[in-house]
DNA sequence: TTTTTTTGTAACAATGTTGTAACCTGCCCC
DNA sequence: GGGGCAGGTTACAACATTGTTACAAAAAAA
C-alpha cells in the first residue's frame, strides 16, 4: 500500500471514529435515551407536550434534545400554524432502525430494575 | 383493589422508576457504552490498562466509571498481588446478557456513522 | 379584559463532570 | 539512592449541563 493510500485510510478511520464518537456521545446526554424509547414505542407522530410527559423533564432539555436529534437527522420536526402552536416530531427511518437495539437495551434495564427491587 | 394494594403498587412503581432512572442515568455517562462494549467484544478478563487504552480516556474517568459499574453488579474486580500490581476486571452474568443490544446498538452507530462519513 | 394554551427561547446561577498534575504502594533493577 | 512499573487516588481549575424564571405570540374562552 502506497504511503498515500496509507494516510487516506487513517483519515478515513478518523473520521468514522468521530463520527462514531459523536454519536455515542449524543446518546449518552441526559433524557436521550428515554426520548427515543418512548418515540420508538408510539409509532404516531408525538407532540412535544407529550413526549415531555412521558420522559419527564424541563422544557428546556426536552428542547435541547429534540433539536441535537433533529440537526443529527434522527427526527424531523413538523410545525402546524393553529393556535395555539401544533408541533410534531416523527422518527426518521434510521432511527427506527435503532428500535430493535432500544427494545432489546430496555427490555434489560427493566429485568434488572425488578431483580434489583 | 383496596388502598393498601394500590399504595403499595404505586410504591413499587416508584422504585422500579428509580432503579430504571438509575440505570440509564448510568448508561448515559461518558464511555459507559464504551467500556461495556470493549469488555462485551473480548469475554477474556481484562486489566486497567487494556480497557483505557481500548476505549481512550484518562485514568480518572476509567476508574471512576469501573468502580460505578462494581457497585452496580455489573463488573467483578479482582486484584493479584503481583509485582506490579494485576488487575482484571471482568463483566457479570447480568452485563453479559446486554451483549445482544450492545452489538445490535453498536451495529447501528458503525453504519450510521459509515453512511454519514 | 384577563387568562389559558402550546411550544419554545434567553439568561443565569447552581451543580456536575472532566482532565491534569501530583502523588501513592510494593517490589525489582541498577 | 534513584527510577520504573501497574493501578489507581486526590485536589483542583476549567468546562459543560441543568433547571428556573421570565418572556413571546395569537386566538379562544371566561
Amino acid at each position: 500500500m502506497s504511503q498515500a493510500q496509507s494516510q487516506r485510510m487513517e483519515a478515513t478511520c478518523e473520521s468514522a471514529r468521530t463520527h462514531v464518537d459523536h454519536l455515542l456521545v449524543m446518546l449518552s446526554k441526559s433524557k436521550m435515551l428515554n426520548i427515543l424509547y418512548v418515540m420508538n414505542c408510539d409509532p404516531a407522530p408525538m407532540r412535544f407536550s407529550e413526549i415531555k410527559k412521558r420522559v419527564d423533564s424541563s422544557s428546556t432539555t426536552i428542547a435541547r434534545r429534540l433539536a441535537e436529534l433533529e440537526a443529527s437527522g434522527l427526527v424531523n420536526r413538523k410545525a402546524y400554524a393553529t393556535v395555539p402552536a401544533t408541533v410534531e416530531y416523527t422518527l426518521t427511518k434510521d432511527a427506527i432502525a435503532l428500535r430493535p437495539s432500544l427494545d432489546s437495551l430496555f427490555e434489560w434495564v427493566l429485568n434488572r430494575a425488578d431483580e434489583t427491587v
